[in-house]
DNA sequence: AGCCGCTGTTGAACAGACGTCAATAGCGTT
DNA sequence: AACGCTATTGACGTCTGTTCAACAGCGGCT
């Protein structure tokens, strides 16, 4: 018999890094960001906590990196299928959107809650994932087709679609826990049609 | 003489909670709320950690505390004078909002990311607060009035005048960093304007 | 004036979590 | 079967939140 030995597990640093990549996201779910303690985690992944550090320098390099992943997940989850009608794909990236929310509420509720509250890295990475979503939108549509609609891209344009994000992000959210008589295409539309509104002068 | 005796200072436990609030709210315009710390309120008012505890029951008490404090200011502040257009009105409340984010900036945005990141208890005093506010608006520009231009008070529109106030944020904010070419004015008009555009079907 | 009691206030002690680092032990190589 | 590389540990130091019994300012009472 070879000693079964202790609990000492050797792995390939690439697994080792993303089993408590995944563990710390599936945690996230459960609880807030700061919450995500080294000691749990560490308890959780079976591992001392020294070797969180090996891993990740600190506590704070792991949240971002647990956000980072997160966020990935979303921007490729979310990922449009191609449709012609502008307004008709904007509605329905917003479905990919929503539907996440709908299947990961309480894990990306903690998410942006932490992005929101936490240091400036991580909203640093928050603010970029948002500008990435909103990106793709604007590409799919084309310049052409917007500019059609009197939009054009300009730092005063860029202002009011984060600002459209935060109210996208803050009725679905709400929505999700309380749909207040709107069905999922009812809500779908209203978004929709303030995009134009605010940006369009 | 009748010795003048150590640091130890005997107050009023109004004066002294007073005290505590108020340079609670003046630490968190320099920094993060969970960096002003027992340990530096202490040592900053010039008592021991222990009387902390006496007058809020632990840190999060504390932080509930100075942010509920911080929200009343900004309710008071922003008090809106009494104009006849409902429109115009509007304009004007933000007016009053956006001057003041402007006057308390690094505050205000510690403020808002503490409410936004914080324990449930944070969040609710947030969210009470932000419905206040809206429904100042809605108050003044009177049932009749909004009636007239297709706004009906719903749970639906309620979602979506929270997320209208979401987004007045988020702009403001960002508008204040960097005005990306637009006025003050323009800015209020745009804002005014997408209210309407969002809760009117 | 001097004692007394109420209570605002302290400081020591404990707990829990972050971060460091020299020592340890898998595992492939020879 | 010995060796070396490196993933992994565990003990230690520190910082901050939290508790609690003891202390002291201050007004009232004699």
């Amino acid at each position: 018999m070879t000693t079964p030995s202790t609990g000492r597990v050797r792995m390939s640093p690439e697994s080792r890094r993303e089993q408590l990549l995944d563990l710390g996201t599936r945690l996230l779910a459960t609880r807030t960001l700061d919450e995500v303690s080294i000691e749990l985690l560490a308890e959780e992944a079976g591992i001392s906590r020294g070797l969180l550090y090996h891993y990740f320098g600190n506590k704070q390099e792991f949240h971002a990196a647990v956000v980072r992943r997160a966020v990935e997940d979303i921007y490729a989850i979310t990922a449009p299928r191609g449709i012609e009608d502008p307004l008709e794909q904007l509605a329905v990236s917003l479905g990919a959107y929503v539907d996440y929310v709908k299947e990961n509420y309480t894990g990306y509720v903690s998410l942006i809650r932490a992005a929101a509250g936490g240091n400036e890295e991580l909203r640093a990475i928050y603010q970029q994932a948002r500008r990435a979503l909103t990106d793709r939108i604007f590409e799919i549509a084309g310049a052409e087709q917007l500019a059609e609609l009197g939009v054009v891209d300009s730092a005063a344009t860029r202002l009011l679609v984060d600002g459209w994000a935060a109210l996208v992000e803050n009725v679905v959210v709400a929505w999700v826990e309380d749909p207040a008589g709107l069905s999922r295409d009812e809500l779908l539309q209203r978004l929709a049609l303030v995009l134009p509104a605010i940006v369009t002068r």
